[in-house]
DNA sequence: GCGCAACTGCGAACGAGTCGCAAGAGCCAA
DNA sequence: TTGGCTCTTGCGACTCGTTCGCAGTTGCGC
């Protein structure tokens, strides 16, 4: 819990507040936060910050591969701690949640870019766009009840 | 080649120089072309032609699926004319170079979304990023320089 | 506790993209 | 060929996420 600081420290970087904050409200809100969502969150506690401040802690911790930045669908970058190993996301459409798979499934794509491209792959982004089990349910719930008043 | 302008005449929109040319130069460029690209070409021809025309003459070529648009990276939207299957790109970090591969290599990923996860996917956008063969024979050259120039 | 470099807040600027509006121009009908 | 209706355009101002420069503040090694 700890490391962060103890990293930060380690790399010659001050403690203050404000990075400390920046870094708890990444691990407190699990997953997929953006930078404004990290600076209103971060103002609760110290209502001054400034969000430039949030974008160059987020770039440092970032730099220190502490974090990690995703741009899913090119709109604004999404900030979450690093975990473990890579992954990439699939986001509802209909309600933006957001959830993970492995890199493991796209060992066809490294396979085929390797060979037959001669490409050294470095980063791989995927962002799958689509619906959600919850509102798949909720669309046939829909279909159906438009099928039926169709009928009628 | 009139396909463009037969589709939108069908639609019922007008057929303007600007938009005879935008599409001119989305089909010449080849591939991957930035909005700002496309303006600048046009302009070559027609000077006064504005972005905010570019804009919307793309938006409305995308909405025909005459051209296909991607957010490679999330900097900035590439445009390009819709190729016929779907696919997806790789990009030197080097050099810049676009490549395409497959949509086929993805079928583990399709499949893990739907039966694992329940989630219906409309979209997949992958951009890998690396270097390209060129640039890779080039980094190797560099590295084996410095290598002998250590060495001696 | 002192001092200085690292850090912060502020405000201005960026680049990509969008919007509203008035002027301009395709295209259809006569 | 000429109207004239309505779609398009150019313009300029605006948004949104992000970055920058600068002057003032503060963490932390001594």
């Amino acid at each position: 819990m700890h490391h962060a600081r103890a990293t930060l420290r380690e790399q010659g970087y001050r403690l203050t507040p404000q990075r400390n904050l920046i870094w708890e409200v990444l691990r407190d809100a699990g997953r997929h936060v953006t930078a404004e969502e990290v600076a209103a969150e971060v103002r609760r506690t110290l209502p001054d910050v400034n969000v430039s401040t949030v974008y160059r802690t987020l770039e440092l911790l970032v730099s220190l591969d502490l974090v990690v930045e995703t741009r899913l669908e090119g709109v604004a970058s999404y900030y979450e701690v690093s975990p473990e190993p890579t992954h990439h996301h699939f986001v509802c459409t209909q309600c933006g949640m957001v959830g993970h798979f492995g890199d493991g499934l796209l060992a066809p794509v490294h396979d085929e870019l390797t060979r037959r491209h001669g490409f050294a792959v470095g980063q791989i982004q995927v962002t799958a766009l689509g619906l959600c089990r919850a509102c798949r349910v909720v669309e046939d719930a829909v279909g159906a009840a438009a099928d039926t008043g169709r009928q009628a």
